[in-house]
Order: C-alpha cells, then sequence, then structure tokens
RNA sequence: GGGCCUAUAGCUCAGUUGGUUAGAGCGUCGCGUUUACACCGCGGAUGUCGGGGGUUCGAGUCCCUCUGGGCCCA
C-alpha cells in the first residue's frame, strides 16, 4: 500500500454526494482507469463475459441490480492485481429491436419491396393509434433498426456510466456488428463442416402473430380456458366417445390413442373407426403417453394439436395431415384422405377460417351431424406459447436448421451435463437448474428464424432445372469471405442473374436465432480467429454473471457452443443474481407496470446509494425492491465523507502520515487490530465470490467506528482540551485514524465507488480503483500487542454513561461530577485501559473509576455519578 | 406430477463447520441542535427463529414431516 500522498490534504468546507457521479466516471474516462491491459499475461488477467443487455427500450432496475454484483466483483479483482477484462455489449439484433422499430416508426417489411434510398419513417416515437403500419422493404427495415439500436445503446451506457460501472467501454461490441455476423457465421459453418448443424424438415413451433419458429428455450406454459367437446367416432361396435379441447383439428386427425394398461378400450387397439363429418378411417391404437384421468381416456392425435402428437406421430409412425397454415388459418387444400363428397364440402366450410373461427363452425358442423354430445365442458389447461408473443403457438412442419445440443443424443447430452459439474457455481444450487435442463430436452436446438433484424445463414441453395430449391450439400462461402448476406451476395461460380433461375440459386431466407449470436460473446468479445493472442490472454473466461433465468438459454447455448468449437468450458465459473421483487414479493416486470426506472432511482439518491442496496444482497437470491435501503447506502456514503474530513483535518497543513509505529495507546491499537480481521475476512469473503458480506463486514466495523471509536479518541486527537495529553498520544490517535480511513476506503471502494473516490482524492495521487485491496500485515504491525475486546468494552462503558444522561433527560454534554463505572469482573482492565479516554468523551470532570461489578448477571456497565447542572443557554 | 430455493423483530436482512443471554439497519418511542456529520447524534422497547417430531450434553443451524411463499420443468 505504496499510494503516492498529496502534500496537503484538499478537504471540502462542506463534504456532499451531489455531482460526484458525472464528475468521477468523466474522469475515469479520461484517464483511462478501466482500460484493459492487453500485455499482461493471462494468469494476471481476470476476464468477465457480461450479459449484453437487449438494446431495445429501457433499462430495467434488475439491470442495475444485477451489473452491480459483476461490477464489485470486477473491482476487488482489479485492486488484487488482476487486470480485468470487463467488455460491454449490446444486444441488438432479434426481434425486440424489430418490435420496437415497428412501434416506433409505424413502419412494417414487406419483402416484396425494392430498396428505398431516400425513405423517411413517417413517425419517430409519435405514431398515432390509428396509423396503419407503412410498408417498408427489409433492407430499410434494418436500417432503420440500426438507427435505433444506437441511439438505445448510447443512454444505455450513459446510465451504466452514471451507475459507476469499471466497464471498459473501449472494448463494446454489438450483436449486430460486422464482427458479431463474421463470429456467428464462422461458427455456423465450422458447425456445418463438424455434421453439429443440420436442416430438416420437422414438425416446428410457430407463432402466428410474429411468423417466426420458436425454440424450446422460448416457450412458455400459460393456464388458458379451454373446454371439452365429446364427440363420437363410429365403428362396426358402435360409437367411440372422445373429448378434444381442439376440435376443429378434427379434419387433421390421424389415430385415437389410449393408455395400453385401460381396460375400457384395450378391445378397440388394432382397430379402425371412422372420423364424424369427414368420414376418414383411423386406427385405434396403445401409447402409455395416453392419460386414462384427462378427458374421456382416449384422445385423437392430429397433425398437430400439441407437441404430445408430435411425440405420438414420431413414435408411432403416424401420417401427415396438415390443414393449418403459417398464417394460421385453414389450408385451401385438403388432406387426401377425406374422400367423401359430405367431407369434402364440410371441409370447404373451414377453409381460411382462423383457428378460432374454425372451431366455432367445426362445433356447428357437428351438431348437425348429431356427433357432439352434450356442452362443452370447460376447462383449464396449460398451452404452449412463445414467450414473448401472445396468441398460442401452432404446429407446422417446415424446414429449419438445427444445432445439435443433446436433446436427441445421449452421450452429447451426457457431456454437457458434465461441463455443468465443471463450473464452479455461486451459488452452488443453480447446477441444477442447468442439469434439470440439460436433462429435459427433447429436441436439438431450433436454429433459423424468419427474422428480418439478425444475422443471416451464410448459405445459399442450388435450383434445379424446374427452379425447385435442391436443399442438400447447401453452397457455402469461404471464411475469409464472411460476413455475407445470401441475400444480396453471390456464391462462387454463379452470377447475380441466376439468383431464383431454374439452374441457378437462392439464398437462404432466414436469420440465425439471437441466442446463436449471444452464445457467442466469449469469442466475439475476445476477438476468437481474428487476434489470437488476445484470444488467448482473456479465454476461457473467469466468470460468467447472469440473471437465473436464462441459465437455460444464454448459459447454456454458450456451453453448447464453446464445447463443439473448443472442448471446453467458455469460462470457470457462473455467478447467478437473483430477481428484484416488489413489496408484494412480485417478479418487477414491464407488463406489471411495477418498473421504476433507473436512472431516476441514481438521481435521487445518489449511484452508490443504490449500488449498496444492490450489493447489500447474496448472490442468486431475490431481493426486495427497497429504497428504505438506497436510503441507508447514502446516509453510509455520506457518513463516509464527514468521518474522512474529521480524520484528515487533523493533518492541518502538513502531510497525512501513514506510520503504524505512531500507534501506541491500547484502543488505537485495538481498533486496528479489529480492523484487521475485517480486512481478511472481507477478503476471504470477496474470494468466494461473497460481496454482501464483504460489504456487511466493512459496514459493521464503520459504524462501531464511528459511533464508538471516533467519540472516544475525539479529544485527544484534537489534542486534548484536558491538557495532560502527551504528544504521543495525539499521534497515536491521529496515525490510527488515517490507517483506518486508508483501509476503509480501499474496503468500501468496489460498493461505493464514487465516495471513496471523492475522499481518496482529497488527499491521495491517483485512483483508489487501481489502489491495491488492504492486507492485514500493516494493520496488524501497528496494533502489535492491540486487544480487538477492548473496542466493545470501551463502547460499552460509553454506551453506559451515555444512558445516564439519556434517561436522566440531559444533553449529552452534561458533564458528570466525577463517575464510578462498575463492569463485569475480567473486563476491569479492559475499561481502565480507555478511562482517560472515556473520561473526556463522556465529560467527567472529576474522577473516573472503574470498579467490578458485584451484580452476577449485570452484562450492562453500572454508571454511578453525578451530573453537573446544565449550563445555561448563552444568549446569542 | 418432478426438481430447486425460501420462511429469524412491524419491515429489509445477517447469523460461517451445531456451542454463553439470537444480531444490524429501517420503522417506532424518548432525549438531545456537541465545531466530522440535521441527508444528524444518543438511548429505550420489540422475537414460541413457520408448525410438529427426531438426533445430540447442547439445534435458528443437522435429519424427517406438514404448512405458507417463490421459481424452473413436465
Amino acid at each position: 500500500m505504496t499510494e503516492p500522498l498529496r502534500p496537503v490534504a484538499q478537504v471540502p468546507e462542506k463534504p456532499s454526494l451531489d455531482g460526484l457521479e458525472d464528475r468521477w466516471s468523466q474522469a475515469w474516462g479520461e484517464n483511462g482507469t478501466y482500460a484493459f491491459d492487453r500485455t499482461r499475461p493471462r494468469e494476471q488477467v481476470f476476464s468477465i463475459d457480461t450479459p449484453p443487455p437487449t438494446a431495445s427500450g429501457s433499462l430495467h432496475i434488475g439491470h442495475v441490480f444485477s451489473y452491480t454484483h459483476t461490477d464489485c466483483m470486477a473491482r476487488y479483482q482489479r485492486m488484487r492485481g488482476r487486470e480485468v477484462f470487463y467488455p460491454m455489449g449490446w444486444d441488438d439484433n432479434g426481434l425486440p429491436t424489430e418490435r420496437r422499430v415497428q412501434n416506433y416508426y409505424g413502419v412494417q417489411v414487406d419483402t416484396s419491396l425494392p430498396y428505398d434510398p431516400d425513405f423517411t419513417p413517417p413517425y419517430a416515437g409519435d405514431v398515432p393509434k390509428k396509423h396503419r403500419p407503412t410498408p417498408i422493404s427489409r433492407q430499410n427495415f434494418v436500417e432503420l433498426c440500426l438507427t435505433l439500436a444506437a441511439e438505445d445503446e448510447k443512454s444505455f451506457e450513459r446510465v451504466f456510466r452514471y451507475l459507476g460501472l469499471s466497464v471498459d467501454w473501449a472494448q463494446t461490441y454489438q450483436t449486430i456488428s460486422p464482427v458479431a455476423q463474421q463470429t456467428s457465421q464462422r461458427a455456423f459453418l465450422r458447425q456445418l463442416a463438424r455434421g453439429e448443424a443440420y436442416q430438416i424438415e420437422a414438425p416446428t413451433l410457430w407463432d402466428v402473430t410474429f411468423q417466426t419458429a420458436v425454440a424450446q428455450a422460448e416457450l412458455e406454459d400459460r393456464e388458458r380456458e379451454g373446454a371439452y367437446h365429446r364427440i363420437s367416432f363410429h365403428s362396426a361396435d358402435g360409437p367411440v366417445f372422445i373429448e378434444t379441447t381442439r376440435p376443429e383439428l378434427l379434419a387433421a386427425c390421424v389415430a385415437l390413442v389410449a393408455h395400453p394398461d385401460d381396460e375400457r378400450y384395450q378391445p378397440l387397439f388394432g382397430s379402425t373407426v371412422t372420423s364424424p363429418v369427414f368420414g376418414v378411417e383411423v386406427p385405434v391404437l396403445a401409447h402409455q403417453l395416453a392419460d386414462p384421468e384427462k378427458g374421456a381416456g382416449i384422445a385423437m392425435i392430429c397433425t398437430f394439436g400439441d407437441t404430445t402428437d408430435v411425440t405420438w406421430w414420431r413414435e408411432l409412425n403416424l401420417p401427415t395431415r396438415t390443414i393449418i397454415g403459417r398464417d394460421g388459418r385453414i389450408l385451401a387444400e385438403p388432406p387426401a384422405a377425406i374422400a367423401s363428397a359430405e367431407g369434402l364440402a364440410a371441409y370447404e366450410r373451414l377453409v381460411g377460417l382462423t383457428v378460432f373461427s374454425a372451431q366455432k363452425t367445426m362445433v356447428e358442423l357437428l351438431t348437425e351431424s348429431g356427433d357432439l354430445h352434450g356442452e362443452p365442458r370447460k376447462i383449464s389447461h396449460p398451452v404452449k406459447f412463445f414467450e414473448k408473443g401472445d396468441k398460442p403457438l401452432e404446429i407446422v412442419s417446415s424446414r429449419q436448421w438445427y444445432v445439435r445440443n443433446g436433446g436427441r443424443d445421449a452421450d452429447l447430452r451426457e457431456s454437457l451435463v458434465k461441463r455443468g459439474k465443471e463450473i464452479t457455481w455461486y451459488p452452488g444450487h443453480m447446477e441444477s437448474r442447468y442439469e434439470n435442463w440439460v436433462d429435459g430436452l427433447t429436441g436439438d436446438w431450433l436454429l433459423s428464424r424468419q427474422r428480418f433484424f439478425g444475422v443471416p445463414f451464410p448459405v445459399w441453395y442450388r435450383l434445379n432445372d424446374a427452379g425447385e430449391v435442391l436443399y442438400d450439400d447447401p453452397l457455402v462461402p469461404t471464411e475469409d469471405q464472411l460476413p455475407i448476406d445470401p441475400a444480396t451476395d453471390v456464391p462462387e461460380g454463379y452470377t447475380p442473374e441466376q439468383r431464383g433461375k431454374p439452374g441457378g440459386f437462392a439464398g437462404d431466407p432466414d436469420v440465425l436465432d439471437t441466442w446463436a449470436t449471444s452464445s457467442l460473446t466469449p469469442q466475439l468479445a475476445g476477438r476468437w480467429e481474428r487476434d489470437p493472442e488476445f484470444f488467448e490472454t482473456v479465454f476461457p473466461y473467469d466468470v460468467r454473471p447472469q440473471g437465473h433465468d436464462i441459465i437455460r438459454t444464454w448459459l447454456f447455448s454458450t456451453v453448447v457452443r464453446a464445447n463443439a468449437e473448443h472442448d471446453c468450458l467458455p469460462w470457470h465459473r457462473a455467478a447467478i443474481s437473483g430477481w428484484i421483487l416488489d413489496p408484494d414479493r412480485k417478479k418487477m416486470s414491464k407488463s406489471k407496470g411495477n418498473v421504476v426506472t433507473p436512472l431516476g432511482l441514481l438521481e435521487q439518491h445518489g449511484s452508490d446509494a443504490v449500488r449498496y442496496w444492490s450489493a447489500s444482497a447474496r448472490l442468486g437470491a431475490d431481493t426486495a425492491f427497497d429504497e428504505g435501503q438506497m436510503k441507508i447506502g447514502r446516509r453510509l456514503a455520506i457518513k463516509l465523507l464527514n468521518a474522512s474530513k474529521f480524520a484528515l483535518s487533523f493533518a492541518g497543513d502538513s502531510q497525512v502520515t501513514l506510520d503504524p509505529v505512531a500507534v501506541t495507546e491500547p484502543i488505537d491499537r485495538a481498533v486496528l487490530a479489529e480492523l484487521a480481521g475485517v480486512v481478511d475476512k472481507a477478503s476471504t469473503a470477496f474470494e468466494a465470490f461473497d460481496h454482501a458480506r464483504a460489504l456487511e463486514l466493512s459496514e459493521s466495523f464503520f459504524w462501531t467506528f464511528t459511533d464508538d471509536y471516533l467519540e472516544l479518541v475525539k479529544d485527544r486527537a484534537y489534542g486534548g482540551e484536558a491538557a495532560a495529553v502527551s504528544p504521543e498520544a495525539i499521534a497515536s490517535a491521529r496515525a490510527a485514524l488515517w490507517l483506518s480511513l486508508d483501509t476503509l476506503l480501499r474496503l468500501f471502494a468496489p460498493f461505493l465507488p464514487f465516495a471513496t473516490e471523492e475522499v481518496w482524492s482529497w488527499w491521495r495521487e491517483g485512483s483508489v480503483h487501481r489502489a491495491a485491496w488492504p492486507t492485514s500485515d500493516t494493520l496488524r504491525l501497528a496494533a502489535a500487542d492491540g486487544d480487538p475486546a477492548l473496542l466493545p468494552a470501551a463502547g460499552g462503558a460509553l454506551a453506559a454513561m451515555r444512558k445516564v444522561k439519556s434517561e436522566a433527560k440531559v444533553s449529552q454534554r452534561t458533564a458528570f461530577v466525577s463517575a464510578e463505572l462498575a463492569v463485569r469482573s475480567g473486563q476491569q482492565a479492559l475499561v481502565a485501559a480507555v478511562a482517560g479516554d472515556l473520561k473526556s468523551a463522556g465529560r467527567v470532570a472529576g474522577e473516573l473509576t472503574v470498579t467490578t461489578s458485584t451484580d452476577a448477571d449485570a452484562g450492562a456497565i453500572g454508571v454511578t455519578g453525578e451530573l453537573l447542572p446544565p449550563e445555561p443557554k448563552q444568549p446569542k
């Protein structure tokens, strides 16, 4: 701890927190305080794979919360002498940005439109309610996305700088940048070459509103009202009754299914029945997923009503009879299985209807044929939704790209579970979240998205002489050509004129899932394949901080990609932050309208205050939104300023000195002995990624330090009004105060970066944030034989004297004529050692004597003494 | 239905491998305007550690069970 001292401390007359955020964040930027030095060897580097926030709209208080956790960790590591690689990224590609652009500018993509270089959007954030979206070309739309994302990113950066994140802003990346596109496409092509990426025609969950395929990780079950419709199928032996919530899919029915052990239906297995209205003959089959308790215990299997239908379809080898299109409406073409004139006529009535209307019409048809029995019975059941959507998903059959993630491959799954065990999780129990997810995967990672603002698949397809797409053996670019856009770029050996022509080529129209880029943040920020030396310096990363809600998406997919590409983990540790709950213990979210804007909070309470509230929460623990805690944080920061001013004021015009040898008084040694213990324990806590404990230890010491220790030594440090204070005793108090301050500023620096930096600047050169984390050795040297037990003993004695005055309802300033402290046996020597300071702090005019209490159960210290009458108030 | 977490003062939370009388801050009540601090200081009161059972000399802490809350997955 040899950071240089200023010749004379410059302490403001009235220290204040106001304006510190702007002043210091600007200074840190100018001085490169948090700039990453890439020349340091790997073992001295601490690298953090920070979550890139979605740059659409506004930041959530949850961002402030979890990023503060990361920042505390980063600052600790930096003070420990590690060169911290702490980049920030913006996740700007994908649906959220598209939605925001649509709403903000009042536009909508029409892929048939050509690019208009002079296009200006009709609105900018002021779209009237009546406005119907203006159709624009895909390229114009992408340009608007880029423009708006850049603006959002600027405002995010402002908030994060104001919050005091020690990010190296020169390392910022975007998930839509050319470099991100190059990285994602490169990783995809390599997975394609290794056979880890593949495309197949398969049932795909489809969001009708967003016109896109949805992956397992984006699914969400929501309870929805439905109704069992009791419908009769026909057989030679009479009717078979089924109950279904989706009668509109009757035309897509391919079989009935019941549980193999279900005695009611065992006689039917192997036979066929005929569907009502459409007259299609379907088999009755047995499968253990059929639930005897559900509905009639026998279900119809359709193409495809839900994911169980898909399982049955696959495992029972059933045909497909698709009737719902990607627009969510009934297809014009009836399934070939419907042959009768009546059946075709009935189908005709459904064509073009939405699922909702088709159900109504189907009910009419069934009623007319007499095959609907009784009133539909209302139930509530879970229905699959896209997590960002608001209509139930349909299942369509389509050609999509997938990446192997263990969902269909036991060996890969096992190795990914093993990777999870190699990660050190904070808190440890988060590992089970990961394991549950990997174990529960039912399919590979669906990579294709039918979106516009994303990274295109770097793939073209040949067209045969009939102009049909040949999906096998796609045309791919070389890595040095990346990034490419197959919609505008042309594959090797073809000319632009051949696009879409028989014998020519066609670009893959889809974009990669955003996680296909986000899962590469370690590679992206680490300059993979662009700067090998740099990559070696930061990869694998030391830690991945994130929230537990995205373990299944971001964390898992990042493991999948690193495992495939580098055959290792992308980072050694995962630090998982909890969520913010509102006072009713509900997760705060935009839809609930209980979100608070972070910048307003930061400005109201001060960044250090909000950081204090955030940092008080342990990793993984959900936390109540509590402005009261922020007020405490603010008080703590102000206290730090004031106590520092007090301590530094004793230097006068001479230089502050940090001289351990000058500490000679027992109480001064005791306080440093105690502080040495705090330093050790806080360091241990930080090493275990327990920033909350480190803060708590430092904070509780600090309150005692100001409430008791400062009061006790105040007079002595001033020079002793009561005379009879030796120069050595004065120097001892001052040295102890300065040594304490030096350590306390370092201990609080990760939590209160603004207040600590402010105080540091009064008397030190450089930044506290590049200063060394405190060690206990200097403190122990100064503490020598100091006994930490002296501190609570002296504090107790002081409190006892205060209590007498408080109960006598007199000012604390009131003096005792004389006083006798009766303390527990064993404590007498301790209290006597502080008698001089107690006498002045307690304002004992005459003798202060310390005796042993005879009261056996007395924990408290007895005080007897006569108080002087209060001085009459001086007229001003 | 399976898994994970959680329950400590009115509130928000500590309580490290089991070990004296369970702590902090807020809030509340009372006192006090003292030159570090009115964005203040000092002091007081406040707990069947969710319920029940068990292990142990000893349980807020370990085990079982029930109940409430939260999340993830079916």
